[in-house]
DNA sequence: CGCTTGAGTGAGAACGTTCTCAATCGCTGA
DNA sequence: TCAGCGATTGAGAACGTTCTCACTCAAGCG
């Protein structure tokens, strides 16, 4: 009959009968609200300490409304972008007294919805998320419409009135890719990660393609891509865009593809990390050299950029200060501020180093 | 006047009345216990949609006394390892119907006990806890003592009444220090992150030496170090083992400071992947190549480590597997089973890869 | 002296569920 | 027909807090 059975924790008023004053009393005593005697604040905290009191903040939270707690929704915790942006949210969060709920929501739409919803009925105070690609618009407008905060981190949900934190997608992609048009690059790959959908929006030229494709974090990416292509007046060749998948695993595949092609590219930009390192495993697996045969940007300056030969060259987000940003934006909200939507775009870094060099001069060797 | 105002979701109570049934069988229908006709269902379940009834945990917990809620401690979630270790629990939680609740702990001490504090309150129905190296035993017993059910991640907490979830670090470290040694190497360094009691500890050739080592995670790898080196008739030379940090920076500096010693190193062992990151780092910025000049063994198969020229000989920890294991364990004794710790040692693997190589034959040059 | 004021106190309501218990309903079998 | 039984139902307690309200008491003031 050793400690193990859950033993039921002492409620206020067993502190209160200990104290020999009234429940009203002790909780005052114990909460730091109302007035309180000395005497009686003395013989509460004596009790409690005594009786190995802990308050109940499920029984707090029906009182009072809040919950202290915010929920965190992203597609994959392991992510180092999510997991740093994750840290910039629970610094801010517990730093104002606030806990993190967290789901994975691995990409998938109806565990998002599921999520939604499971926390929806937790009562949080408010939402941080980061949309699934096709996100679910009516699920998270009926979270909004519960009267419960949200704010959107990387991924915009149009229609959706809400407060949003990321960066110039359009902008950083362009930016980088003009660095690699400086080099002398003009068959440049962009390894995107996201659906099939976006390379023939690529190649339509019209409104409507830029249009959907600045609608999510890849597509915005993408139009920036052609964007600085189109300025040097070379048109995007389709075949060297590849939308095959998140896994590192689908860049090694797609750069193994990409560089079997008739007429290869130079250089490649990759537009995530983890898409980085495929392609650096499939250069290493081909005899290649980066950035001798051929020249790598990648996105996000994850931990072991600076570390490997090459240093690989990197658009830099503030990672951290968008989640920050992010859990500041939704405290602000749960404590009652009534304001427009607000949409905060930090700014990128492009960070040189080492992945990149100019374009072999046409004296090469045909390979 | 717009919908921004916090607005008070309907009660059951609500609900009930515009069904026209009691709370009670609106409870029943809605919270699929006890026997309803077939008939209220219907009228209670379709007077719910019309509401957009969402029914109130908070309230739920009170009176069942399950939150559904696993608190989960970690130094720091934006370490690779325990971020995967994470997802590990949360995917075994969420399969089952729990939610996470977590905290950074920064291995500070004074964090980790107040973070325990808040989730006694919380009345989460269980803990994983990665405990600071220095941990609380204090606290972490008073959590188990008030009746929430703990299981320790990665590290052990001498005395505590807990199952826990680890590799077996030393041996693990043994071997793969045995792996350096079969490459003929005799001079090998080892990078710790722990801190500098470590290594007076590790001169001392007592059994009081060898066993507080193995109190923590760094002293049970660093006396499968010693281990090894003993085996082989080698006397370990304090002043190859650093303990200096757990930062890349740390394991930086650490590397140009014992590669500058009078008779260096050949090899080094990182106990961490940042560590090992550090390492690559100051080999790059010294003008030494891996596994030329210097061969390097990490810890932890990060994603990197396969895909970075050269691919970084690791041992490999089931890190997920880890986790989830924390989580399973917890969650049986959360159902209530009563049974003695049990301390789950999960396989280690030692994946071969390109960063390690025989050591220079002495024809070499001075260098 | 009487009136006001404010600190301190306790009884009891309230939060939104689930649980307990007794009552009712509808049906079966003797 | 009637006892017996299980399914269904609702009233009200319970969970552990905070909130509301009314009350006491002593001090301050005219």
């Amino acid at each position: 009959m050793s400690g193990s059975a859950r033993r039921s924790m002492p409620s206020i008023e067993v502190v209160a009968k200990e104290a020999g004053v009234s429940t009203a009393t002790a909780g005052r005593a114990l909460g730091g609200y109302g007035s309180v005697s000395g005497k009686s604040r003395e013989a509460v905290l004596a009790a409690a300490e005594r009786l190995g009191y802990r308050a109940n903040s499920l029984a707090r939270s029906m009182i009072t409304g809040l919950t202290h707690t915010l929920g965190v929704l992203v597609p994959d915790i392991e992510n180092p972008f999510f997991s740093r942006a994750l840290r910039g949210i629970a610094d801010v969060a517990h730093e104002r007294g606030w806990e993190v709920l967290l789901v994975n929501t691995d990409e998938d739409l109806s565990l998002e919805r599921k999520a939604l919803g499971v926390l929806t009925e937790r009562r949080v105070d408010g939402l941080v998320v980061a949309p699934t690609d096709t996100a679910d618009r009516d699920a998270l407008q009926d979270v909004v419409d519960a009267g419960i905060p949200v704010v959107l981190l990387d991924r915009r949900v149009p229609g959706l009135e809400a407060d949003t934190v990321g960066i110039d997608n359009r902008a950083a992609a362009k930016d980088a890719t003009e660095r690699l048009l400086a080099l002398g690059h003009r068959s440049i790959a962009l390894l995107t990660g996201g659906d099939e959908k976006l390379r023939p929006r690529l190649a339509r030229t019209g409104l409507r393609g830029v249009e959907r494709l600045g609608a999510t974090t890849v597509g915005a990416r993408a139009a920036g891509y052609r964007d600085a292509l189109l300025e040097q007046g070379i048109e995007p060749r389709p075949e060297l865009v590849s939308a095959e998948g998140f896994r590192r695993e689908d860049a090694a595949a797609a750069t193994t593809r990409l560089l079997g092609l008739p007429d290869p590219p130079t250089a490649i930009l990759a537009l995530d990390s983890l898409l980085a390192l495929g392609v650096l495993q499939a250069l290493r697996r081909l005899g290649l050299r980066c950035p001798a045969d051929v020249s790598l940007v990648g996105f996000d300056d994850a931990d072991w950029a600076e570390a490997i030969s090459p240093p690989l060259s990197v658009v830099a987000q503030p990672v951290y200060e968008l989640g920050a940003e992010a859990g500041r934006l939704l405290l602000d909200r749960v404590h009652g501020t009534d304001r427009r939507p607000v949409h905060r775009r930090l700014p990128t870094r492009f960070v040189e180093r080492e992945s990149a060099r100019s374009v072999r001069t046409p004296t090469g060797t045909s390979l």
